[in-house]
Order: C-alpha cells, then structure tokens, then sequence
RNA sequence: GGCCAGAUAGCUCAGUUGGUAGAGCAGAGGACUGAAAAUCCUCGUGUCGGCGGUUCGAUUCCGCCUCUGGCCA
C-alpha cells in the first residue's frame, strides 16, 4: 500500500483548523499545521491557533517551533513537513496537512531548487542600499548580473529583486541556472488535495470582520504588547509583519486611531484571503467543497478511505 | 433667524481661467522557488447635492432650495 497525504488548503477564517479536528476524530491521521504565521511562539490570538485544549486533544505538528526574532522559511518548513511525514507513517498513520500558506504546499509537493540559503548580512547591506538610492537603482544592477530574473520581475519589487541579488552574489550564479538543476520531484507517496471555500466572497468578508473584533475581545492587544516589551522584536520581521500584528504594533507606536487600525487589520486579512484564492483558482488536481455545505466530512472520509484499500 | 465654508468614485479629497473629471484608500483580477499572513503588477463613467438662469455648451458663473460643519444672535 502506498502513503498517502491529505493536505486541506484554503483561505483564511474558512474553518479550515474546525474541519481538520473534525477528522482527527474520525481517521487514524495527525495534523501537520502548512501556516507561516503559527509557527512563531507568542502568536497566538491573531494567528487563530487552536486552543491549547484543542490542541492537547488534537496536536499540530509544526506549530510554535520557532522563535518570532528569527525567521522562518518555506525551505524549512519543507524539512519538517517531510520529517513529520515520515514519522507518522512509521506509526502507520495519515498525515493531514492543513493551513493556508500557499507557497509551502507547492514547495512540498513540486520541489524547491537547490538556492544558497538566506544571508542576513547581506540583506541588510542591500536594504541600506536601496534606502539610499531605491530599489530600481538595485534591480539596474540586476539586470546586468542576471538579466533573464531582472526582465521578470517589476523595479520595485523589493523583496524579489533583493532575493535574486542575494543568490547571485552569494553564488555567481542566475537563477534559472539554479531552476534548471531542479529536477522533477518524484513523491513516494499519493496526495488528496481539497480545498476549502466559502460559498460567496461577501459571506468570508463578514466572517473575517466578526473574527477580528473577537481577536480583540479575546486579548490581542495584550499579545501585541508582550510581544513589544521583550524590546528585541521590530516590525520588519516577518512575524511581525503577520497580518493583524502589523497594524495593532503600528497603532501601539501611536500612528493611527483604534478605529483605523482595525480598518487596515480587517482590509489585509481580506486581501490576504484573496491571494489565497488565487492560487487556489488554478491549484492542480484539487477537490473543491464548499464550506456552507453538510457532507465535506463524507467526501474527504470517502475519499481517504477509497485509497487505503488500494 | 443671520453670516461663512462645504456638498465630486464605496470612503477621504484634488480639479476643471466654462468644452461632462483624477489621486490615495477600499474593491476586483493576476504573478509568486529559503520573509509568502511577505512582495509586486494591472484595472477608475461617477445624475461632479436638487431645481432654475446666463451660454453654442454649466460639474465650473449666477439665483433659489436641501443637507452638513462653524461663527453670530
């Protein structure tokens, strides 16, 4: 009998983490949390992490495993995801991996090339580089290293361009040097991918609103403002850079009134669920429930099970 | 009651020396290889508050009205 995975996606406040422990209940499976946002110890609230009874009934693997000061990334997510993986079907279970980070399914199930690891020094040197002169100034410089990556990506994509300079001048290589050395990845095991989706857009709108206002009730602020006073944490980091998080740090440094601030929270989340469905729109051999409907838990169980008798 | 300032895109506002208008935010679509809850790209017709007047032509000038601020009674 070959493994198997499922892996559940979809966007965020969709109830992906309920329908996850709903089937904890019913299959022998344990859950690989796919969330780049939970990972971080003290982000608890505005991430909407399981509770701590829900996850001493149902454990997660891959949450709370990393400190916010230091970031966390989709090559190391694709470590433990696999690591866990393995145990779990030592134990001759089925791994559930459940989240909404799009860029570390993908990873996970077609491959990352071989690229030199993240170099902080270096970043820094080139942020302060395109402090001063703008990123165009830095994406210039990369068009004459690796021109084939600067004709793709747009002068202030920061980020990217910051990324493919760091590779090449890390390595003297291009990127797609690198993509070519990227061999097809061949899985040992069979995936069920499902995604999760609200049956109207103004429906998930609401719900993200409603969930942000409980976010704050349940303490938020109070989180945001622990995380503060370890005095070592900045808002460019990416686990402060999480949606929510961003703006209640930004509103506590006195920027902008409560009333904005949960504006600008509830309009990223929004805007976060809609990248997530993009990616989704086009996501390969995927079953698609709809999250209003009575028997998702049937169509996974039904789905799951065919394959084991296999 | 009188005076003043406003009324323009879902929101905040700019603008047209009279030729029917454009930014930011929100929204929609897209991209995505060690920061991805990140980063970036594309998309702007709306009785220019209402009714009249002047004019070849009014969102723009004039009058009245309605509403919202502010000041004076």
């Amino acid at each position: 009998m070959q493994n198997q995975a499922i892996f559940l996606m979809g966007p965020t406040a969709v109830g992906k983490t309920a329908l996850a422990m709903q089937l904890a209940q019913r299959l022998p499976i344990d859950i690989i949390s796919v969330d780049s946002a939970m990972v971080y110890r003290g982000l608890d609230i505005g991430t909407g992490k399981p509770s701590n009874a829900e996850l001493a009934q149902f454990p997660h693997r891959l949450i709370d495993i990393c400190d916010p000061l230091q970031p966390y990334s989709v090559a190391q997510f694709c470590a433990d995801a696999n690591y866990a993986m393995q145990q779990i079907w030592q134990q001759q279970r089925i791994p559930l991996l459940v989240g909404g980070t799009m860029l570390y399914f993908k990873a996970l199930q077609f491959g990352l090339a071989p690229l030199p690891a993240a170099d902080a020094t270096l970043r820094q040197h080139l942020s302060a580089e395109a402090q001063q002169f703008g990123w165009p100034h830095l994406h210039a410089r990369l068009q004459k290293l690796d021109p084939e990556t600067a004709a793709r990506l747009a002068p202030h994509d920061a980020q990217r361009i910051q990324r493919a300079l760091e590779i090449n001048i890390i390595s003297g290589k291009t990127l797609n040097d690198f993509f070519t050395q990227q061999h097809e990845t061949t899985l040992n095991y069979e995936i069920k991918s499902f995604a999760l989706l609200p049956k109207d857009r103004a429906v998930l709108h609401t719900t993200i609103a409603q969930r942000f206002m409980k976010m704050l009730e349940a303490g938020l602020l109070d989180e945001v403002t622990a995380l503060r006073q370890r005095n070592d944490l900045n808002p460019e980091l990416p686990a402060i850079r999480c949606v929510g998080y961003r703006q209640a740090w930004d509103y506590l440094d006195g920027n902008c009134d409560y009333e904005t601030m949960c504006e600008r929270a509830i309009a990223a989340t929004r805007q976060l669920a809609k990248r997530q469905f993009t990616w989704l729109r086009t996501w390969p051999n995927i079953t698609k429930l709809d999250n209003s409907s009575k028997n998702i838990l049937d169509t996974i169980m039904k789905s799951v099970l065919d394959s084991s008798n296999n």
